[in-house]
DNA sequence: TGTTCACCGTTCGTCCCGTACTATACGACT
DNA sequence: AGTCGTATAGTACGGGACGAACGGTGAACA
């Protein structure tokens, strides 16, 4: 079965993790719409990876792959039980790496750029971010198979809460070093 | 000067920023150190990075290499004006590449692992962080050329603080479907 | 039937990053 | 003096992550 052996990354659980949750069986594109709808707010990934990816699954037995003869010649990926078994095992080991977070806003902040328009627009950034979020889930909620589309997006709406919250004092202490 | 044109990443600034920090003159250790203590909240870097990434801008003419003689014939990096420069000239600029956050634990319970051991460790980890902080922030309060290092102390403890409240939102609202 | 545009998929080069390893300095213990 | 342990300092390397750029597909509309 699984011919080549391969480390397997915490991005190789978050596709694992979508397939799963698509019902064992997507195409690169149903994954990497599944991605930008979900994950990417605790784990992001470039599109690149939802078409790699897989590929690097399937080919240790993690995945099937079965390609389509005519138009865009998709392939199908389904879940092999290689592959459900090693996300279940991974999922129930509670340890997990270190989080970690990339601000290039706050590191210009850092590096002396003018802090005002910075954090003024990551905030709006992140409002956006709400905005959009709120439609998404008004299109989820209450769908079957899209609970997981739903906690992750409400995990997301958290975040971007919590982020404006700490640009926002940041942004009122600098104003009250400088007033 | 610059001999091979590289292309700067956000990563690199983290460096040059550094630098700028240490009075423009440091070696790699002294960078690892300063990283360890400071913007790895916001931009982590791994710690090879703090002997690579200053090759790779002396190369590009952005920092000035001299190595000293005996012992552990440490490389010392100084920050160039075309490295100055450059810095500036990042920092000026108000956008900024969309901020990112990993966080394994989430992925997991995402993926069916157990949210209350999970999510619990991570709230510890959390927690360590800030005491962690706050005898770096006693040591560097009110030194003289660590004002850098103190503000990125600071955004580090509100990030450390908020990722607290959220983890613990989630943790309630698990709680409370499962009850 | 051609143009346009959104959708879908891949290639490629380089940066990133963790693991593992080497080596230096230095104090403590015997 | 020797050697052990530990903190400090630096390096090698392989493969995953990432983004820019591009190439095909198909349906709508002129």
């Amino acid at each position: 079965m699984s011919s080549k052996p391969i480390r397997l990354t915490g991005t190789s659980y978050a596709v694992l993790a979508l397939f799963d949750q698509c019902g064992g069986e997507a195409t690169s594109y149903d994954l990497k719409q599944a991605l930008d709808t979900s994950i990417q707010n605790f784990w992001p990934v470039p599109h690149t990876t939802a078409y790699e990816e897989p590929a690097r699954l399937a080919k240790a037995g993690y995945l099937t792959a079965r390609q389509e003869e005519g138009g865009r010649r998709k392939r199908v990926y389904a879940l092999t039980e290689a592959g459900r078994e090693a996300l279940r095992e991974w999922a129930a080991d509670p340890s997990a790496s270190a989080p970690q977070l990339k601000e290039e806003a706050v590191l210009k902040v850092f590096a002396g750029g003018d802090p005002g328009p910075l954090l003024a627009s990551r905030i709006a950034w992140h409002r956006g971010k709400l905005e959009e979020f709120g439609e998404y889930l008004d299109a989820v909620r209450g769908v079957e198979g899209m609970e997981g589309q739903e906690r992750a997006l409400t995990v997301g709406t958290g975040y971007h809460q919590k982020m404006i919250e700490l640009l926002e004092s940041l942004a009122a202490e600098v104003a009250r070093a400088e007033g």
